[in-house]
DNA sequence: TGCCAATAGATGTTTCTACATTAAATGTAT
DNA sequence: ATACATTTAATGTAGAAACATCTATTGGCA
């Protein structure tokens, strides 16, 4: 269905204008896809995200810190989500020697499980975008990157 | 900056996967733009976004169920958006005659002369959008409603 | 008409987010 | 070496979101 459809809003002040507005629809339709498939895995997104950033770092452990660097939400609460794994069993913690304010996270064995079951369901979806040729996926990230380009402008 | 170096992550496994990455990157990064614009003004997203509705209808009324439909989060809970829109003399809210069950809400002056301040802001963050053409925005436009069109498939 | 399902919106509750603050450890400049 | 700013993570708190439930009203139909 058409962005106009879907609102209601037959006109747009402009063509940008009609994209920032398809953007947060199109991407609040995609969270709320993928929060239905991890409800009952009893995973948010978020804890997702980390846990995806987790198994990247292929056994070696990972700072607080470094870990919200990696997220796509970076203003969220990283130590909390992380208390959120370590009561699942998807992830431990250990103090870091080498710096002893930070802290050192590494998945456990669950928790590259629980990914090994949620992993299907990812690419199914992603799977969805084949609908579009994998040239026009990367263009638009492309154009996606330039829109954040004037990031620190006015 | 490319989504690869936000969030440090060289890799892909798809073109497709990094078009969803960036969409839910780029549009976290948009919603806190506005967020940040919005903060003085006391006002959220969510609620900014009912205001326009109600401004839209040109000073009908509306039912809260049709403002959820036009929303690009429709999810929220109108109800209790349009109570803090209330408290803040930015709506008026009636009993609807022909259905008792509904409600109609309306837009004050008051909220009418709000969106006439934050109006330049939003157009301003829209107008970065410049950075791509017009055709380009459309066509982005076009390939989300693409989409998000196998909605009710698997 | 009377019954029951459907709809509209309000409300209760739990969880999450945003933001500020705190506490400990580290870096740096004198 | 000491003082002070910075960094790192945890925590406190208010407000918002997510989800279920409740109440009132309406619509449909036997």
């Amino acid at each position: 269905m058409s962005i106009e459809t879907d609102i209601k809003q037959k006109k747009f002040r402009s063509p940008f204008q009609k994209l920032a507005l398809n953007l947060v629809y199109t991407t609040k339709w995609l969270e709320y896809k993928q929060l239905e498939s991890f409800k009952e895995y009893d995973i948010t997104p978020q804890q997702y995200n980390v846990l995806r950033i987790l198994r990247g770092q292929q056994g070696n452990p990972i700072k607080v810190s470094d870990i919200t660097e990696r997220m796509l939400d970076k203003s969220s609460n990283t130590s909390r989500l992380v208390d959120k794994l370590l009561a699942k069993n998807l992830a431990k913690r250990t103090s870091c020697e080498s710096d002893r304010r930070a802290v050192d996270v590494v998945i456990t064995e669950e928790g590259l499980a629980l990914l090994k079951v949620l992993d299907p369901f990812i690419e199914d979806w992603e799977n969805r975008f084949n609908i579009i040729s994998e040239e026009e996926a990367e263009q638009i990230s492309a154009l996606l990157d330039k829109l954040r380009e004037n990031e620190n402008q006015a």
